[in-house]
DNA sequence: AATAAAATATACCGATCGGTATAATTTATT
DNA sequence: AATAAATTATACCGATCGGTATATTTTATT
């Protein structure tokens, strides 16, 4: 890995939580500049535009979610704890997120839906593979015999996921994990019922 | 109603849209005055600065979806009635929001949560008197004999709600109503469910 | 160590930002 | 209709915006 790679992954790493928090319109070369410790000359060297560094941003705060998704979900022994611990996971988001600012697939989506078409398409793709995530973990665990079959997996993935992502709303901004406790433990519920 | 009241709600009126679309920050003065067709003078003559205008905007958005929901609910005759009319509102978020952008809660929640604190009081207040709406009907719906006792009522609007501000988001951001009548039609098995 | 190339810092650009002082206009009062 | 008061428009403020040309420094090559 050369300098220049190096360098637009630093850039990467300390502008995700600012772009978390902020916003893409709201965040300012100043705070970018700020946040790395570098000049505005050596973030143009690097990226061709803001834009192009909110992007590389964006991706380096999905791969800190997926690794951090991937450790939680390495110790368990089946189908249905992985669920678990998924959702223990993104119960955790609301006092403890990867990033700082919470969830950035949340945050990115409601910037960007009205606003910028290339990052909702890019946004959408990930919001698909997250669910699709989830539902491969239900079809496993039917073919596992662990759920029973003819559940709507689908369904429930995206069920799951929707209720968690709004709670991450709800708690956020109300800075309690009340409404998250809530909605995790109602999917939980669903997991036992499915269970066989 | 003087004239100053009634180009406060003009103001509140035509901003309304351009807020829930672009946020706060995004938003510029120039995009307030193309919107309301009058000049920063006349703005600011109403007006302190651009937080009070964004507050009043969110008022009036705010009652314009609360009045919707009652037009909506009127003609049902019972609570589980209501429930179903009120899950069918918030599915047309993503066709046909009352205002243009999606929902206010959902948006001004994002981006106040790590950003403005009146702003997070203010949506808290809302998000949790949504919550305790959808209870109550929960709660007289028990009442009425509609629904079992024993019903976790705070729970499930909580969950209701999450999952539909996630769909959303899910919705907009895809352009496709598709992850929204997956959840929709979820809660509706679950009223079905507790259905006497 | 000398040199070429790559990366970073400095200083600046025009445009736009939120906000305001004041002038012009409209509205209300008599 | 004359006048006072309220409202709106115009013109401007300093600050900051994203972005860039160029000088300086650091890195890699020989």
């Amino acid at each position: 890995m050369g300098k220049a790679e190096k360098t637009r992954q630093l850039i990467a790493q300390k502008t995700a939580p600012i772009f978390n928090k902020k916003g893409f319109e709201a965040t300012s070369l100043t705070d970018l500049t700020a946040a790395t410790g570098l000049t505005k000359g050596a973030l143009y060297g690097n990226f061709k535009d803001k834009s192009e560094i909110r992007r590389e941003s964006f991706q380096y705060a999905m791969e800190k979610v997926r690794s951090k998704v991937r450790t939680q979900l390495g110790s368990c022994t089946s189908y249905k704890e992985q669920l678990q611990a998924l959702l223990n996971f993104y119960a955790g988001y609301v006092l403890n997120p990867p990033i700082p600012g919470g969830c950035p697939l949340l945050n990115t989506a409601i910037e960007a839906d009205d606003n910028d078409f290339s990052m909702r398409k890019i946004v959408t793709k990930e919001l698909n593979s997250t669910v699709d995530f989830i539902d491969q973990l239900l079809q496993k665990g039917i073919a596992a015999g662990e759920f029973r079959g003819g559940t709507n997996t689908k369904a429930l993935a995206y069920t799951f996921f929707c209720s968690i992502e709004g709670a991450i709303m709800f708690s956020r901004v109300e800075r309690s994990d009340a409404s998250m406790k809530v909605v995790v433990t109602h999917c939980k519920e669903i997991l036992d019922q499915i269970s066989k």
